[in-house]
RNA sequence: GGAGAGGUGGCAGAGUGGUAAUGCAACAGCCUGCUAAGCUGUCAACGAGCAAUCGUUGCCAGGGUUCGAGUCCCUGUCUCUCCGCCA
């Protein structure tokens, strides 16, 4: 959530920097915000003149009663009864305001940072680096459904009959594969400096406002109702709910963590071959790491972010290309986001793997995630997260560019975490 | 799931209706050959002011009673103990 003090001091900017960014009009919102915000603070100043003319009244009122004073405390008494009428309707206008501003900021994106190139869709995403996959292509090649059932590896129907469509079942060496990137992934970032979290896999409402999940995507996230719990969709949302409220040492930044989990999504609205086989599915791994650092220190954080993500793709031989993401297509709460997309041969197209972010303040705005600074004052921290990385989808481009006239070969550096070489 | 006890600042820990003691830790300043100690202040949120500063709020959350609530009442929530169930 963007803070009060930026719409106070420069509402105009915001607006335009939204509107030729994103392509999204926030006009009436910040404008209305503004007023309210005026409006709120006209009321905080009467209410606190009122209840201090009621403190001291109060205080009076004890005086006279330790003096034994009555009859002077009872008209006393009777001057608290307007005050006290006025103090209650003002603490309601004052709530109501407060919680018409923080609904109205929760529907303002993030501020995009000035190298988001201006765009609606996709097709305006700077494409930063990209592998050559014209030698590649070759019509022989199958997609990676094909060759998960040809080695009996995934079985997305069995996974129809037990929970429904989204939900593979992974098998034999599939399991294994699975299993062993996983393995790979978080050595790897263990090796980087990453504290390894095993975290839990629902979380409770204010967790999903705090990243930002809530309001925006509630449509998105499986919602256990019973205990009014949601299912992760990703684990940036437990990691970086740990260090909700917190006060965190200048020196202990930066803080590093990667996590395993389960992810959970919903994914209304998604149909035909953007969903066949492992292209999107409702449950699905990822590994994904999560820093919070110090405001001046992470724009470099995210580009080292990002190379170390690129490293783990070159790791495992798959061609990639690395993509800004444009205003239209960047997430809401992010200000700067790099895709890393793997080229899938059997489909002759490219697919996201990783997705890295800044949220600058946005989130720890919302998480209260502060830091003391040299000067002892709190300051707001930034926290950035990514991908590292998705595993179905890495699995298909991995399955599809190895595979050869003898089967599936096993990337060298995966070797020592499968046990075999080949499927 | 049933019964009981409890939730106070970074931590420890007082406080049963009169406006949050005290100790430890941390930070700043002062003081003293050095160190230790000592003294003073700070240590959350919001607002007003150029500023020194001032006001309001804050004792798990939300309501209520009262001139006044950490304290009394109601609801929720979490923790602990006992019982039940269970990998």
């Amino acid at each position: 959530m963007l803070q009060i003090q930026q719409i106070r001091a420069d509402k105009d900017s915001i607006i335009d920097r939204i509107l030729k960014i994103r392509k999204l009009d926030v006009t009436s919102q910040v404008n209305e915000i503004f007023d309210l915000d005026l409006k709120k603070r006209e009321t905080q100043k009467t209410l606190d003149d009122f209840s201090s003319k009621m403190n001291i009244i109060s205080s009076q009122i004890g005086d006279c009663f330790k003096n034994g004073d009555v009859d002077k405390a009872n008209n006393l008494k009777k001057e608290t009864t307007d005050l006290k009428d006025q103090i209650k309707s003002l603490k309601n206008t004052f709530n109501s305001l407060d919680n018409l501003i923080k609904e109205l900021l929760y529907q303002i994106p993030n501020l995009p940072h000035d190298l988001v190139p201006p765009g609606k869709t996709d097709e305006d995403n700077q494409i930063i680096y990209s592998a050559e996959t014209k030698n590649l292509m070759n019509s022989d090649l199958l997609p990676h459904w094909d060759l998960c059932s040809k080695y009996n590896l995934i079985d997305f129907e069995l996974g129809v009959k037990i929970t429904g469509a989204g939900f593979p079942v992974y098998k034999g060496k599939g399991a294994i594969l699975q299993r062993a990137l996983i393995q790979f992934f978080l050595n790897e970032a263990n090796q980087n400096g990453f504290q390894e979290l095993l975290v839990p896999h629902l979380v409770n409402e204010t967790s999903g406002y705090g990243t930002g999940q809530l309001p925006d995507k509630e449509g998105q996230m499986y919602h256990v109702e019973n205990d009014d719990l949601y299912l992760i969709p990703t684990s940036e949302v437990p990691i970086t709910n740990i260090y909700r409220n917190d006060i965190i040492e200048e020196n202990n930044l930066p803080i590093k963590h990667v996590g395993y989990t389960p992810c959970f999504r919903r994914e209304a609205g998604s149909y035909g071959k953007e969903v066949r086989g492992l292209n999107r599915l409702h449950q699905f791994d990822k590994v994904e790491i999560v820093q919070i650092t110090h405001p001046s220190e992470s724009y470099n954080t995210l580009d080292q972010m990002v190379n170390y993500v690129e490293g783990l793709i070159k790791k495992l031989n798959l061609p990639y290309r690395k993509l800004r993401l444009c205003g239209g297509d960047l997430g809401f709460t992010s200000a700067l986001t790099y895709d890393l997309e793997t080229y899938s041969v059997g489909q002759n197209k490219w697919l996201e793997v990783s997705s890295i972010s800044n949220f600058e303040t946005f989130q720890s705005n919302r998480l209260k995630l502060r830091y003391r600074d040299k000067n002892r004052n709190l300051q707001l921290a930034h926290t950035l997260n990514g991908s590292a990385l998705a595993l179905p989808r890495i699995m298909a481009s991995l399955l599809e560019i190895n595979q050869f006239q003898d089967g599936i070969h096993i990337p060298e550096v995966l070797k020592p975490y499968t046990g075999f070489e080949k499927i």
